[in-house]
DNA sequence: AGAGTCATCTATCAGCGATAGATTGTCAAC
DNA sequence: GTTGACAATCTATCGCTGATAGATGACTCT
């Protein structure tokens, strides 16, 4: 066994209990272990959650990057959809994100923003936008994957035609970019 | 004692020792009472929570309500601005509020959407904009309370000057606005 | 053969949310 | 003034959790 058997291990264990559900016992239970072994891979829980969550964002993580061909807006849409969509991989993804200090990929990020710049976009524009929309992104699916919970079951909304995740996501990312547009410039270059 | 003294006394500890350490005990002691009497005001711990976060959303959703006078890119912003010193007032108000279905008032929710539509904004755009610009703070202040932790004590960012939480939300929320004025029309009413 | 280390075990701790069921305090009706 | 009902609290206990201490086996290198 390996520390990397172990994070898999508990990915799928997240994926069929939830969150809350995912023990030291259960997930020991999974690997034909004892409750204590697992603290030889990991110090505290904790350490194991973020290792999770570091492993549930690889398909973001190892995305191609932009190349300076892209179109900056198609880009900028593109990868928060990839954040979004590999979020929404895992149960409970987004709790799982915000739960452990992510500690980023600064290389890749500095590509990102490299990327935008020399796209024309000013600097901090470039910074505050991703910020944004990694934020917005975050809360969009905290949001969709909350737990209905029983005696909680979505109560009929009574008029509002009950919003789709995915449209108000998209339109609020729209939103983002669009704002972003405006103070950069409507110039297509 | 009652659910009201409960709720205040459960507040007044979150703010103490941080929601993962308010336990029904540590709030019993808190109380001089023993900790199963708690159940019988609340059924489960997460009731007790929901009431917590309704409880300290007070602020947010007792302030007044827009008037026909006001500018809707101005209440916009002081709008979602208030949401998020709301959030903010309280240790781990955002986990708090984002741990526990809403069930917001909608009457309240009815008349922000029927200001903002009387002011020219389409109803859908309104919806958008509002539900883009929550989950936006949500996601903002979600990450500004995230605990530090200790041994993770601010790595020096190296090169980027460190975002200051305030100045992100505010270029965040101006991307939003922005974004949506640009759908409805440049013109000033 | 012996030393060292990796990996796992047994045993146990303190703390948690929750339930069952007895017990008190208070006030109204008889 | 005793009786009854109800609200509020208690004691005792359950099963579960994350975590630690320390023993034990297994494998490798010398």
């Amino acid at each position: 066994m390996n520390r990397e058997t172990v994070i898999a291990e508990a990915l799928s264990l997240l994926d069929e209990v939830g969150l809350d559900a995912v023990s030291t016992r259960r997930l020991a239970k999974r690997l034909n272990v004892e409750q204590p072994s697992l603290y030889w891979y990991f110090r505290t829980k904790k350490d194991l959650l973020a290792a999770m969550a570091a492993a549930a964002m690889a398909p973001h993580a190892t995305a191609p990057l932009p190349t300076p061909e892209d179109d900056w807006r198609d880009w900028f849409l593109d990868n928060t959809r990839s954040f979004r969509r590999t979020l929404l991989m895992r149960r409970d993804g987004a709790r799982l994100h915000a739960g452990s200090t992510p500690t980023g990929d600064l290389d890749r990020i500095h590509r990102k923003m490299d990327f935008l710049t020399a796209s024309g976009v000013p600097e901090r524009d470039a910074q505050m936008a991703m910020l944004a929309a990694g934020r917005f992104t975050v809360g969009s699916v905290l949001e969709e994957q909350a737990d209905p919970g029983p005696g909680d079951g979505a109560e009929p909304p009574a008029g509002v035609p009950a919003i789709d995740h995915e449209s108000a996501f998209e339109a609020g990312l729209t939103l983002i970019l669009n704002g972003l547009v405006h103070r950069v410039g409507e110039r297509r270059t």
